[in-house]
DNA sequence: GCACCCGATGTCAGAGACTGCCATCACGTA
DNA sequence: TACGTGATGGCAGTCTCTGACATCGGGTGC
């Protein structure tokens, strides 16, 4: 396999993810990596910022797609509302990849460094989310602590998801945590 | 200064926080720092676990009050509450050092990666919130919604408090969020 | 005082992540 | 066929972080 074969980036990510479950995050090294997708490890740092980044590939479009939900709400609906109409778009985009997302969290679960990451594209979405409900009108802080509610409702579910017992939807998941959101702050009026 | 100057660790917290100030955490090295303290790079590595968490020094600190305020609020009292009542010490904890507080946020902003580890300790109070609530008697999804929910709340807050402008105490801040959070749902019934 | 122990520090070597720079290669195009 | 362009390889170098071992200072028992 020379150069110019098709797909290094995916490559990357394949060999990635095969060798992060085979010997752990820890004990795989770039080159290694780099090596079972038959490029060099300099390469790989051209597709990928760092030895992080290439667990988390498509979270750009997942951002995108909270933005671009929440955006395309009706002007008449409640903050709340165009955040929940995005949870069920992003559920939806998961529904076919329920094994890859349990191979993928089982090897987050293991590596806190992982963690880490997984916790800043959070933050990213929430930080969209928010953009996106400030261009609505809604002001700050209500802004960020709805799209912070709504990213954790998300994180919940999500987690609930790729749990190895659980055979609900993630909509259904994320339905469940959004009333439970919702109830946890009316009783506490 | 030779060995066995008092304070070794603080005096490492100090000269990696001016340093990170001066010329920026990424042209600031582990031995750059040490150095300025007066120990070598090996003897930083033996207080800090790396270069971030010389930052982060006081977060076991919060997490035990997070999680202790969260005890010891009364069985009667409802999730969401004995959770304001954390937000409420923690708030008073740091009350006393907004200025240092600025100038670590300062250093923070400039620095994805200080950003991140920030994320994971945010997650950890997050965490030991909803252990306290499970300890409560609170079931899962609830006691992780909750607790990320205030979490939020205190970030939003924070930030807020720590902004060039802002005039505010912490706890009122905290308060006020706290109330957005809860008409930020409720509206949406 | 003296011998001893122990925790904190120093020294050194090394692996591995990441970067900058330049050469090389495959492919399209004039 | 010559040339430009984008992707890749090669290589040196810096820096983070770790393991192993030596050394130092202070306390403790005698």
């Amino acid at each position: 396999m020379g150069r110019w074969e098709p797909n290094a980036r995916g490559r990357l990510q394949q060999a990635a993810l095969d060798l992060y479950i085979e010997r752990g995050y820890g004990q795989t090294t770039v080159a290694e990596i780099a090596r079972r997708a038959g490029l060099t490890e300099r390469t790989f740092f051209r597709h990928f910022a760092d030895k992080r980044e290439v667990l988390f590939a498509g979270s750009d479009e997942l951002r995108e797609l909270f933005a671009s939900t929440v955006a395309a709400a009706p002007a008449t609906a409640a903050p709340i509302d165009a955040v929940a109409a995005a949870l069920d778009a992003a559920a939806d985009s998961f529904r076919e990849r329920r094994d890859h997302a349990r191979r993928r969290q089982g090897v987050l679960a293991a590596n806190a460094e992982l963690q880490e990451r997984e916790l800043t594209k959070l933050a990213g979405l929430s930080a969209a989310v928010a953009d996106a409900l400030r261009r609505r009108g809604l002001p700050e802080p209500a802004a960020s602590l709805t799209a912070e509610a709504g990213i954790a409702v998300f994180k919940v579910a999500f987690e609930r998801w790729t749990a190895a017992a659980e055979t609900r939807d993630l909509s259904d998941l994320v339905h469940e945590s959004l009333d439970e959101l919702k109830s946890m702050t009316k009783c506490a009026d």
